[in-house]
DNA sequence: TTGTAGGCGTTATCAC
DNA sequence: GTGATAACGCCTACAA
């Protein structure tokens, strides 16, 4: 009767006594008794590549909020961007009791049979959400060019994955082949890829993510270039350190909330029987802030 | 004899080649008839206040990677700052099937019997892990005075925790009462609450956390303050935006995943039957940057 | 409308 | 050393 099954069968009345009483002696159900009885744990877990990563925490967030709200935990898997402890957080997690699976850039562990959703990976197999980031590229560079620039250099990450296979084929299909570094998400390591291509003539540089971003920021402070004077930086996510930054950060933002949650309800309607969407993309926007400005010649003063 | 306990009443062999048809089959033990027959779940939730900080996700990982490796799973609790919301979310983790709770500046929900542990709290009930936050305004008490500053403010939280109560009876033991400003832990809150400490004739700040400091930079710049030249500032807990501010952070740097992985530690000790230690205190270090100089009179040019 | 029995997959115990 | 069996707490079907 507490499974709320009573339909009827029992008077409005002795319902409340019955709930009324359970309240008082504290009793709560068993959820390992009742997810062996049912087959259901009414709990999903979110696969994430790095949780130091604030946007992660974002989408944590977002997918826990909107759980919640179905009766739904998440546990959370963190593969702390290290390929080999993947497999066996995978392996912890697939013993787990998880109805489902929210995977972001992460593929569907051998032998899972489960319900899965991916974040950020290309649409094919399982359902798919994500950003428009040929949305957010295209922005980023029409605001660039509209400033005056020509010579734009594109900072991206040395993990592939699909989101950035994305955004460097938009920039491509935008540019050409115009000068590009890869790096690693950490600032220093993203300091040192973008060096030499600060010291490219290029005017203005587009970064895959804001921590590339804030690599610029250092490798263009070790090299005495001024933001956005000597160079225009554009970064992609709009972190909370962004606006921090000096001069703040000029970038697309993204809804990482948002995305947690979209991802949690298509899982959830997948695991209602539904047919969730194949593919779900969510807008970003670009946030101009003052690291871009129109070009100068360098070493030209103002 | 899949669960271990063979202990020598079958031979070798036997074992070995049950092992491999296991495996060979894919079979997985059942997590919700284990917990159920056993009455233990292998599973730990961590309550934290916002896991959108940087700071919550190291000691995640921390105390995942702990967890992992004794078998266990952690299930997170995102408080995201709302007290509104901290009641439902215990609720729904209390119906959760954790072993015990890590509880990171919250308390013990009433009606939890369970075994938990506390993160940055005082001492009395349930045994804690703490970080050696007097040591560390000590340190930077002492960095900053052996710099010559004799006027230094604080910028403390607005929200009240222990660990917060602890800086400020430390900087106040040192410092009688200094110009205080109490800020909510977003730059744009901290940049308007610190505000009015730089416009008092301070030569230092120290911050409570590294966040606050960032609201000092940002509150510096708009009143064309440099930094370290007018004001010298410190932060608290060495997140990874302090190094690409600009100039680079003195904080005090803390192990946030040494933090996370010790309360882990400390629960499964409890677990076992063990009394963890009722209190136990993480150390941390001052990490010097370019936020500090030598004080000089307001206005006094190099 | 109410009561009761069976079984979900494990583990532990007990008799063999 | 091995095999059968009961019980964990819940849900559901069916009988009363």
């Amino acid at each position: 009767m507490l499974s709320g099954k009573a339909a009827g069968r029992i008077s409005a009345r002795t319902e409340e006594a019955v709930k009324a009483a359970a309240r008082e002696l504290g009793y709560r159900p068993n959820v390992a008794a009742r997810a062996l009885r049912t087959g259901v744990a009414r709990s999903v877990a979110l696969v994430v590549p790095d949780i130091t990563n604030p946007f992660f925490g974002r989408v944590l967030r977002g997918a826990q909020r909107a759980a919640q709200q179905a009766g739904y935990t998440v546990v959370l898997v963190d593969i702390g961007n290290d390929r080999a402890w993947e497999a066996q957080s995978l392996r912890a997690l697939l013993a787990g009791p998880a109805d489902g699976l929210l995977l972001f850039e992460a593929e569907l562990p051998p032998g899972a049979t489960e319900h899965a959703i991916q974040i950020e990976m290309h649409p094919g197999g399982l359902p798919v959400v994500r950003l428009d980031v040929e949305g957010g590229v295209d922005a980023a560079l029409d605001h660039l060019i509209g400033l005056g620039h020509e010579r734009i250099g594109h900072v991206s990450s040395a993990i592939s994955a699909p989101t950035f296979e994305r955004r460097r084929e938009r920039v491509t299909a935008r540019l050409g082949a115009p000068p590009t570094a890869y790096a690693e998400f950490t600032f220093e390591r993203a300091a040192a890829a973008a060096g030499p291509l600060l010291e490219q003539d290029v005017t203005a540089v587009v970064c895959d993510d804001d921590i590339l971003a804030g690599g610029v920021y250092l490798a263009a402070r070790e090299r005495g270039l001024a933001i956005p004077g000597d160079i225009s930086v554009v970064g992609f996510d709009d972190l909370d350190f962004a606006r921090v930054l000096a001069p703040p950060l000029t970038t697309v933002a993204a809804d990482a909330e948002a995305l947690g949650a979209a991802a949690f309800e298509a899982l959830a309607s997948d695991l209602a029987g539904d047919r969730p969407p194949a593919e779900q993309v969510l807008p970003v926007a670009l946030t101009v802030r003052e690291s871009t400005a129109p070009p100068r010649a360098r070493g030209q003063t103002l």
